[in-house]
DNA sequence: GTCTATATAGGGATAGAC
DNA sequence: GTCTATCCCTATATAGAC
């Protein structure tokens, strides 16, 4: 079983205009539709059909239809990995919140798109963390539900966290496309706007 | 074809600690695996193989398995309705916001596990939508994207809107159970307390 | 790299016995 | 009200031709 790219899911940044591998353009198309139906609901036979070949064709490039979900999952992981590494998990009393907030914002807002996928296709995405990924774990919900657990914090504390991940989600991922018509900035502004009246409280500057 | 209860889903308060029907007792299950495993993802042989019995038996009481998701769909409908009716949805302006999120939080925090399972089944829920379920369509989803889509309100209040839709239901039930140690009246007032907080710019007292 | 054809399994749903 | 048996369909996945 040969496979053309990298088993990563990201081809990696390559440079230029290039053309999209078909690997890439089954990503999109399949992220689309997981999006919008939920994985489950998704064929492998709508995919290709979208793409204009025959379903067999899409096991050249992926070895099963987890694979694909997988895949998407990393392209996913790539980016948190930034964001999350500026921060050190220690001090996150103080202003180190805002900080991990604000990078998160800004993920957001560059892959909105893969966010929403992962918010509306949690189940499937749960199930494959306890299957295997033996990947390393540096999910965004993991690492916040371990945050919120952390005996250190108050209860006030820990539920000021959890408020903010969620006014964060709320406008970015949950409100589907109400905000299409908001710059990005703008939207981006207020958001961090939110987050920082919501932490004031807890972690004064 | 008949059926031993109404269709809504809701046999209604018949007083009394009575045993649970076993359309009820189906509604559970089924709440239950849903909720863990998505509802595409778990199959009518499952939910009968946990009540004892056979598969079949299951269409005594259910036409479909989409009913089944349907009618826990009108359980959230019932509860939703009391705490919508309460607010006029004109005056969205002022104070009217928090008296509304307030109403949602008390909500949320009896009726959790079925706010969690529509949290994780959103695909599957806006397909039944799309199908039929003819009935009136108070969802609160709905209900609060045409309230963020308000022309008349600014970004600022739109955008603060959502955000406080996500505070709540950031601890709520994004969150897993983090926040099982916490008793449920205190995490209500630290809720209510964020979402105050959030809306104080965009509607003073 | 994409195709056809096919194997195999599992799920939803129906009929009818008890 | 629950069971057995069965139908039918769709989906994943494989084998092998081109």
């Amino acid at each position: 079983m040969v496979k053309p790219t990298s088993e990563t899911g990201l081809s990696g940044p390559e440079g230029g205009a290039e053309q999209e591998s078909t690997r890439e353009r089954i990503l999109d198309i399949a992220m689309e539709l997981f999006t919008e139906q939920g994985y489950e609901k998704t064929s492998l036979r709508q995919i290709a059909e979208r793409l204009g070949f025959s379903k067999a064709a899409i096991y050249y490039h992926f070895a099963s239809k987890d694979e694909i979900l997988l895949a998407l999952h990393m392209r996913l992981h790539e980016f948190g990995r930034g964001a999350l590494s500026t921060v050190d998990l220690g001090d996150l009393r103080s202003g180190a919140w805002l900080e991990l907030l604000n990078g998160l914002v800004e993920q957001i807002l560059r892959h909105r798109s893969l966010f929403v996928l992962h918010e509306r296709n949690r189940a499937a995405l749960e199930q494959l963390h306890r299957q295997g990924h033996d990947a390393e774990h540096e999910d965004l919900d993991i690492l916040f539900r371990q945050v919120l657990a952390n005996p250190a914090l108050s209860a006030r504390e820990r539920v000021r966290l959890a408020c903010t991940f969620g006014a964060v989600m709320g406008p970015l991922v949950l409100s589907g496309e109400v905000f299409a018509d908001i710059p990005t900035d703008q939207l981006g502004a207020l958001v961090r706007e939110a987050a920082h009246d919501l932490l004031l409280p807890v972690a004064p500057v």
